[in-house]
DNA sequence: AACGCGCCCTGTCCGC
DNA sequence: TGCGGACAGGGCGCGT
């Protein structure tokens, strides 16, 4: 499900509604979505209090003093902060319960997601292997077309791929080359440096624009509050196969990379 | 090292 | 209305 834009929304909501908040008690109704043991998750986190909340890659960073609660969302995971009266929900997978009654609360369908709980020095190793923030000054460019020098996969497969650029996913790889006017099936080193601006300014911009909408609900996403994102019906051609194409009204065209889908105008994507 | 594939799991949708 | 198959925002571990 979620991918930067969705996580980034998230961040920003919890900042908002459970900062400073303590957990008292954590239920651990799924054992199976703790990477490690869950005792011992459960019983690092009881009592904690939460500094503040981050996100590094499409990953959602809790900092309960000098821990870590690191939380993936996997494909449909929500995070969730819910008042005293709110009623309880299906696929319920861990309940955080907060000071004054409220809960924070991790659900989850298919269970892709994982949660856990690292020393910040843990932490800050496990985080060296992800790659560039594609918001961040330090991805320009010239960064993207030296990343790209060595591979020879197609570049929507390497965008995906978070040891290089973290944060772009199913949805906004395709969205960000359709963008930038460049075949999904184009392989990585061929991209020219004048190619690679572009595709960087693409993922800025769609990213961008998809944190105001405060993200992509298809189907499962639901921000820190429960509500859909806004970004869906600015897809231009993201699950629209067979739809004519934004620019030039060529029919979309769906293909499969790497076991997952693709989307673009076979005439503007060269 | 880099790459491609299968797998984890539940729910929805579509064709027959 | 029921049933089987395809497919769904991600990431990890395996073999080559």
């Amino acid at each position: 499900m979620p991918e930067l834009p969705e996580v980034e929304t998230i961040v920003r909501d919890l900042n908002r509604l459970v900062e400073g908040a303590t957990i008292e008690r954590v239920e651990v109704e799924r054992p199976d979505l703790i990477r490690g043991d869950a005792d011992a998750f459960a019983r690092a986190i009881r009592g904690r209090t939460i500094d503040r909340i981050s996100r590094r890659a499409k990953n959602i960073v809790v900092a309960l003093g000098d821990d870590r609660l690191v939380i993936n969302l996997g494909m449909t995971g929500n995070l969730l902060a819910l008042g005293p009266d709110a009623p309880s929900l299906s696929h319920e997978g861990i309940r955080f319960h907060l000071d004054g009654g409220r809960r924070m609360v991790y659900r989850d369908i298919r269970r892709f997601g994982r949660l856990e709980v690292l020393s910040d020095n843990q932490w800050e190793t496990r985080q060296q292997q992800l790659g560039v923030e594609p918001l961040s000054d330090e991805f320009t460019g010239e960064l993207l077309h030296r990343l790209t020098r060595t591979s020879r996969v197609a570049i929507k497969t390497w965008l995906m791929d978070q040891r290089r650029v973290v944060g772009v996913g199913n949805i906004y790889a395709s969205e960000a080359l359709f963008r930038a006017g460049i075949d999904p099936r184009r392989r990585a080193n061929s991209l020219s440096r004048p190619r690679a601006q572009r595709l960087r300014e693409a993922i800025q911009a769609v990213l961008g624009e998809a944190i105001d909408f405060r993200g992509t609900t298809l189907l499962d996403y639901r921000d820190a509050s429960g509500e859909e994102g806004a970004f869906a019906g600015r897809l231009r051609v993201y699950d629209r196969a067979g739809q004519p194409c934004p620019v030039c009204g060529t029919p979309i065209r769906r293909i499969v990379q790497g076991g997952r889908s693709t989307f673009f105008c076979p005439r503007c994507q060269r």
